[in-house]
This record gives structure tokens, sequence and C-alpha cells, in this order.
DNA sequence: GATACGTGGAT
DNA sequence: TATCCAAGTAT
């Protein structure tokens, strides 16, 4: 395999874009907000977010004092909802578990609500300068045109940590530095759709490249539509409730202009399934 | 391992 | 206009 980690270091030393989590001083809790945003989310679209999050919460505990309510509110069009109720959660995990302190520790990370593989990784050696791979979407592309000589990668795996493992350097400030770089490179460079080969600092030693860019077939399923899907109904329920006053709105209120009543119930249920939407005595409320 | 889960910008 | 895609996680 060969070695990826100088001519990483060295392209992200130049090129790294300046971004809010890669300011000096930014915490831990910091981090740790940034990634839950990041999760699935354009990194335009997560930064003023993250910084109102932020001026609004700057601690765990602060949150965790907050209603959930609050948390979905403040979330507002960032998508995916349970993130902000899950981030809820470990603000109050953190203070009822570890005295207000974003955990270092991979696996206490992992035991939180919303973290998973990539998060507990991404803190604890982003936030915690400790020697961990972090794979994220964009690494795994890397991955898979650079060491694999293939398009696109195969589905998410655990192996993708060992593969990761592989490519990084003793230091724990240089593995830090190339898990960053690998995320970086598939961000802006080795793109999933128009990949710039021309200015890749890794291009001399691409599988992918040397094969002569070989087209993968395309194993990827076809994304749901958006448009008329349950998804979209509750979207559009959240939306209400967030624009509502806080004692809720009443149940026959609701999307009352909907086309499919039965998918607005669908959704109405499945909201308060997932502990994003509270129901009692008709009236329908974020969680409290 | 497959599936559900938002939203909006880019192509 | 339709489709693709985006720093994943929980079930």
């Amino acid at each position: 395999m060969p070695a990826l980690a100088p001519p990483l270091i060295a392209w992200y030393g130049e090129n790294a874009r300046d971004l809010p989590w890669r300011e000096p001083g930014f915490g831990a809790w910091d981090v740790l907000v940034s990634e839950f945003m990041l999760q699935q989310t354009p990194v335009a679209r997560v930064i003023p977010h993250l910084e109102a999050w932020l001026a609004r919460w700057p601690t765990p505990a602060e949150l965790a004092a907050d209603p959930p309510a609050e948390a979905v509110r403040q979330w507002a069009n960032l998508g995916y909802p349970r993130r902000a109720l899950w981030l809820h959660r470990a603000a109050v995990e953190i203070r009822d578990r570890h005295a207000g302190v974003v955990p270092a520790d991979v696996d206490a990370l992992l035991a939180l609500t919303g973290i998973g593989d990539y998060t507990a990784r991404a803190v604890a050696v982003f936030a915690y300068g400790q020697r961990h791979p972090v794979v994220d979407t964009n690494t795994r592309r890397v991955l898979a045109r650079a060491i694999d000589g293939q398009a696109q990668p195969g589905p998410p795996s655990r192996r993708d940590l060992d593969r990761m493992s592989e490519v990084l350097p003793p230091g724990r400030s240089d593995a830090a530095i190339v898990n960053a770089a690998a995320m970086e490179l598939g961000a802006v460079v080795c793109t999933a759709r128009t990949p710039r080969c021309a200015v890749c600092p890794i291009a001399d030693r691409c599988a992918w490249r040397a094969a002569g860019y070989p087209d993968t077939g395309d194993t990827r399923r076809k994304q749901a539509k958006y448009e008329g899907s349950d998804r979209q109904a509750r979207g559009a329920i959240l939306r209400e409730l967030r624009d509502a006053a806080s004692h809720g709105l009443p149940v026959d209120g609701i999307l009352a202009g909907w086309p499919d009543s039965r998918q607005r119930d669908r959704a109405l249920d499945s909201l308060v399934a997932d502990g994003l939407v509270e129901a009692a005595d008709g009236v329908v409320h974020l969680p409290r």
C-alpha cells in the first residue's frame, strides 16, 4: 500500500479551509455540537446554526437545563431533527454521568445518545488529540479510490476503521491531521461527482487513477423521493410545532390542509414514537 | 446488513 | 425539472 500520510499532511497544511471547528479555542463541547450538526449535512448549512447554538448553550449543562423542545426549535430546518433530541439527551448524560465534561474516552462517547463510530472518534481525535481512525463518507471514498482502485466505496463497515488505521502515521498529532486531511480531500478534491484529480496530492499513488478510472457499477440505491413522502409530512408537522406556542396545537389542527390524512396520522404517530412530539388530551406539542 | 430518517443547493 | 448528494445513527 502506498504511503498516503506525507502528501496528505503537506497538502492539508497548504489547503485546509478556514472552518470554525479548526479555530484555536474550539472546545470539546463545541466539537461535539459541530459533529452532530455535520452528520449528513453540508458544511455551509451547518456553520450559521452552529454559531447560534453555541452562543445560546456554551456548555452541555446549559443545554441540559432547558427542555428538549427548545433544542428542537433551535435546530430549526437543519434536517434530521432527531439529532436535536439526541444532542439534548447527550447533554443530559454528560451532565449526569460525566460531571458536565465531554468524555474523552471513545467507549464513553459511544455510550452517549446519538454518537456512533464516526462521532465518537471525531471527538476523541479532534477535541482531545487522541490517536484513532476517523472514518466518514469522504474518507471511505478516498480509501476506495486511492487503495482499492474503485470509483465508489462499498457499504460502510467496521473494517473501514482498520483500513484507515493502516494509513495513520505513528504520532498523535500527525494522525489527527491525516484523519482531517482525508476527510478534507474527499470533501473538496476527491468528490463524489466530479473529482479534481488534476490538483490531487496523492494522484501519483492513486490505484483508481492507475487503473484508468474504471467506473464501478453503481451499487448505490436510489434515494427515496421526498416529495409526497412520509418524511415530508413529518417535516411539515414539526415545522408547525416549532412555530407554535409552547402549549402546542390541537391535534385536529395539525397539517389541516394535508392531502393525505392517513399519511398525516402515520407521520404524527412516528414522531410520537421517536419522542419528537408529545400528544395528550387532543393537544400536540414538542417534548418538555 | 438493510432501512428510515430532512432539507436545500448543485448539476 | 429531476436527480444527486451531504463530517451518520439507531433499529
